[in-house]
DNA sequence: GACTAGCATGACAGCGATGACATCACTCAC
DNA sequence: GTGAGTGATGTCATCGCTGTCATGCTAGTC
């Protein structure tokens, strides 16, 4: 059976009050009670159970983590980063895929709260734009943590990247290359990403004295076969762009077979941008330049937020970085 | 404040006890008894504890999922598998990452079980094969299933595809387009399937006729740069194959991208087949002939023989399916 | 020397469920 | 009419911890 509170009481010669405070880290236990019960602890190999520290205590030692993504290599990197917080603050992850978009979801996560007793909760975007979900944790006073959300920042801390700031730099990384036409393909409506990247490549566009053409900018929902139909579409102008600048890799590996297919040279005719780093960018062939979004580290900044408690809602914002590889060059004299 | 079984059973005028029936849908309460209850779990949305129930009883409505996998689409796949079998039974998800080389990791293992008293355990390899986390479980008796597990088949029950006949066929295709020359890129050696797809190309040759050419077989890691470098090797020779197979996709990438970077015109050069159909394979240029593994249906499968709760250990094969794109073409007339 | 403050520890109730067992009503067989 | 069987419900202890409160000791202050 496994080893209790009580039998490593009796072994430390102590009440199981004070073993108690030594798991937990009280004060006021003297050095040598302390050994003595920690050595009891390591000869019973005692795991306190979290069941009965759930229901006697305020802590349930596990926090969840809410999602809704359609990318594997983003929730990958969101759970490694969360995950190796919780390990450093001894506590477990619970995952909670969902629908950001269904209308149950409030109600699921009140019944993963009431259920496991959570001591907190991280959402990753789309989900921490869901009003009704952040409605039911401010109910139940469950601290949250928001990565990268779009609305209601006054809501909860949050950590995310500068998406306009990134495809600026994108944007002014193509322009000094020589570009002029540059074409741009939007990510999917329901992430506020993709509007604040749109926002930056105007910017930067404006920036250099570069019109806007609505003409070179089209809508796509962060999936390969939208990159695709995008780029058929921008490379049919009569005066096609000379790079084209997808607001995700996945977009942009579309890009590139379109490109491919009609037997274009890149990145001689045609340069190529994505964003977010994931490892299809440099598997692609020419790999491809993007922005590199520091996944895991928000993930894991988020969990810290999280632990620390704070009253007030802190934002933090933390670096990308522009991987420049070889499907971005200077345009063909023409 | 959350409701408690207390709170139910007085606005449904009967004992906690028999809340606690309905609740586990047990036998012998009437009817409009149930109802009544029902109702009042409703009107109050009464969620039970989870860490009452754990500690009260003998099931905690947890699984853990132990994995340790390179590949983000790998576990995501394990992962939504799990866990859509999970809400159909109404069962919490544990994620567990480890290390499966870890000499700590039976001690994980151990601790998790003590701490979360969790029903059952599912094993994505290649921890599946790390017999001293077995040997924990088994000391526990936690019921476990294994995914694609290696070795040691007769200790629990497991799900897995068939990597030998799924290389066979692959191999096959290869060799009916016409190909005499092919290269064969072996896996990742911890993880046996690496052994199992090498042995099905071996088998397919054998069959056809052909000669099996340790110079044509090159060693791999299952990742990206590893099919660079084996590629790099094979086409070097001064017989080079003239079609590539390699163990998994992100090395087929990587033949890839070494034909286009010396210039190759695809498939008519090269002929290249991956394994696994990652989303990766159909955005490449050109589009990955490849292997789908049934990941996920497998993880499925797997929750479903947990849940099942067998005392024999069953062994599940769940068929693969043979991906033809454009990146596999006969060979050009020599 | 009496009083206070701070440290160290223990006794005991209680968290919210379930398990074991008791109880009661009713039906059926003989 | 009696006993057995079964369905429906309740009582109460219990799971393994933590929170609250009480207690005793020591050191420092006036």
């Amino acid at each position: 059976m496994r080893a209790t509170i009580k039998d490593v009481s009796e072994i430390a010669r102590v009440s199981t009050k004070t073993v108690s405070r030594v798991l937990n880290k009280e004060r006021y236990v003297s050095a040598e009670t302390r050994q003595r019960v920690e050595r009891a602890v390591a000869q019973l190999n005692f795991q306190p159970s979290a069941a009965a520290r759930t229901l006697a205590g305020k802590r349930s030692f596990q926090i969840a983590l809410i999602y809704d993504n359609h990318s594997p290599h983003y929730i990958h990197q969101i759970q490694t980063g969360v995950w190796a917080r919780c390990v450093e603050e001894g506590v477990r992850l619970l995952a909670q895929p969902t629908d950001a978009a269904s209308t149950r979801l409030a109600q699921e996560v009140g019944g993963l709260i009431d259920q496991t007793q959570v001591d907190g909760v991280i959402l990753s975007s789309p989900v921490t734009d869901a009003v009704a979900a952040l409605d039911e944790l401010e109910r139940r006073q469950i601290p949250y943590v928001r990565i990268s959300p779009g609305t209601e920042h006054g809501r909860s801390s949050s950590v995310a990247m500068d998406d306009v700031q990134a495809a600026d730099d994108m944007t002014s990384h193509l322009i000094s290359l020589g570009h002029k036409r540059i074409g741009f393909i939007i990510g999917h409506s329901n992430h506020t990403a993709s509007d604040q990247r749109l926002f930056g490549y105007r910017r930067a566009l404006d920036r250099a004295g570069l019109p806007f053409e609505p003409k070179y900018v089209r809508p796509g929902e962060f999936d390969f076969a939208s990159g695709e139909a995008a780029a058929d579409v921008l490379l049919d102008l009569p005066q096609p762009p000379t790079a084209i600048f997808a607001s995700n890799d996945d977009m942009a590996a579309g890009v590139l077979t379109v490109a491919h297919r009609r037997g274009m040279t890149l990145p001689r005719d045609l340069s190529v941008a994505g964003f977010d780093d994931t490892p299809l960018a440099s598997q692609l062939w020419p790999p491809l330049t993007t922005v590199r979004q520091p996944t895991r580290e928000l993930a894991y900044a988020a969990a810290s937020l999280l632990f620390d408690g704070d009253q007030e809602a802190v934002h933090r914002r933390l670096p990308h970085e522009l991987v420049l590889r070889a499907s971005t060059a200077a345009p063909r004299a023409q």
